[in-house]
DNA sequence: TAGATTGTTAATCGATTAACAATC
DNA sequence: TAGATTGTTAATCGATTAACAATC
């Protein structure tokens, strides 16, 4: 879309946490962002900052800086959020359900719209507003809905299985929340998070500074 | 500890990975890995394992590779990991409480012991085996457990207060599931775990492969 | 104009990878 | 010894930062 060169893996992240500063400051009713001010808050370099943005335009203006809600606006539009996404959750145990209630998603435009199971225990139970389907409804939602995005929330084990019938039901981008090594075909875009593994940085950082 | 250099920060959550197919292969019975195999089965280099290795000391016997069992504890040592770990909770949301149930901290040495809201209605409820109990108890149960590490899973409003408190209250690690940039004194590791921008990270991939 | 701040280039810094001697 | 694989150095690659011309 914007693209021109290769973006540091480390840039989109960043990107969203400028764009929680600047709607905030647009709330506030202020004009004009400096990289500095933006920086300041976000907890990095005002150079890290124009850098960042210089990789999609120049959204800036030369002696002045930004303007908070139009900023916000082009960021949003580079992070692919100048629209509402439907996500589905594949596992439907206390982290799969806790996902599906969090209401940080749908703040950023991201709707659960289903959560998937295979045991029949939880067919049909509710989460919020969600009843629980089996598994296999999931290539007919997903294409009934165009949904593009999923979360996985299964035990280790069943991880990859699950993934690859994910793909073959058309889902485009995954996070993965299992603790496991997971490889999808070309195209697809995996991303892991392994919750254990941050609280495993905290014990490695206390221990270096003994 | 081990540290002689810098240590990459995306070493530590290499390592985790490391450990995990370590762990596999000795419960299957497999007496010799090689780097290759590691880099394998967790999407890296050789080159790569072999080198966040040599920053903690030499594990491995040339022309023939590294014993699983050992190197994994080797690796749970330099993680901070052999030993367990208590952990605390502040709110008791959604989020929180799946947080308090999720079963792969236990897996890793980390025994959730409590959580912990401001919302009177909460208070005294159960998370699983756990009370909910006020946020002004903190500093007692930190003091009798000498806990180190707690989870922050308040609203984004609030979440710097509660921050402040934590570290007033003797917590010297810290990871934040609010989306807010939060700031603590020298010394205190933090940690930000940001849900809906791992979904935006994949949707900023799939817009820029169009 | 003087002061401020962007956008961008060049310099620096740090992490990854390739290559190979050491050695089982 | 021949083959394999580690540990480590040097080369490469990529990301961050400093510096400054452009410009409001």
């Amino acid at each position: 879309m914007f693209k021109k060169f290769k973006i540091p893996e480390a840039t989109v992240g960043r990107l969203t946490a400028y764009s929680r500063y600047l709607k905030e400051a647009d709330e506030k009713g202020i004009s004009t962002v400096s990289s500095q001010q933006i920086a300041k808050a976000t907890g990095v370099t005002p150079a890290q900052v124009r850098k960042d943005l210089a990789y999609f335009g120049e959204f800036g203006t030369r002696g002045v800086g930004y303007n908070p809600r139009e900023l916000y606006n082009y960021i949003m539009k580079i992070l692919g959020l100048d629209r509402r996404w439907p996500v589905i959750i594949i596992g439907a145990g206390r982290l799969g359900a806790a996902l599906a209630m969090y209401g940080g998603f749908a703040e950023r435009g991201f709707d659960i719209v289903g959560i998937f199971d295979v045991d029949p225990a939880k067919i049909g139970n509710k989460v919020g507003e969600i009843e629980i389907r089996p598994l296999q409804e999931l290539k007919e939602k997903v294409k009934d809905l165009s949904i593009k995005l999923g979360i996985v929330a299964v035990p280790a084990a069943s991880a990859q299985e699950v993934v690859d019938f994910m793909v073959d039901c058309g889902i485009k981008g995954i996070i993965n929340f299992a603790p496991a090594n997971i490889s999808v075909p070309e195209g697809i875009v995996l991303r892991r998070v392994d919750l254990a593994s941050q609280l495993e940085y905290l014990t490695f950082h206390l221990g270096e500074s003994r």
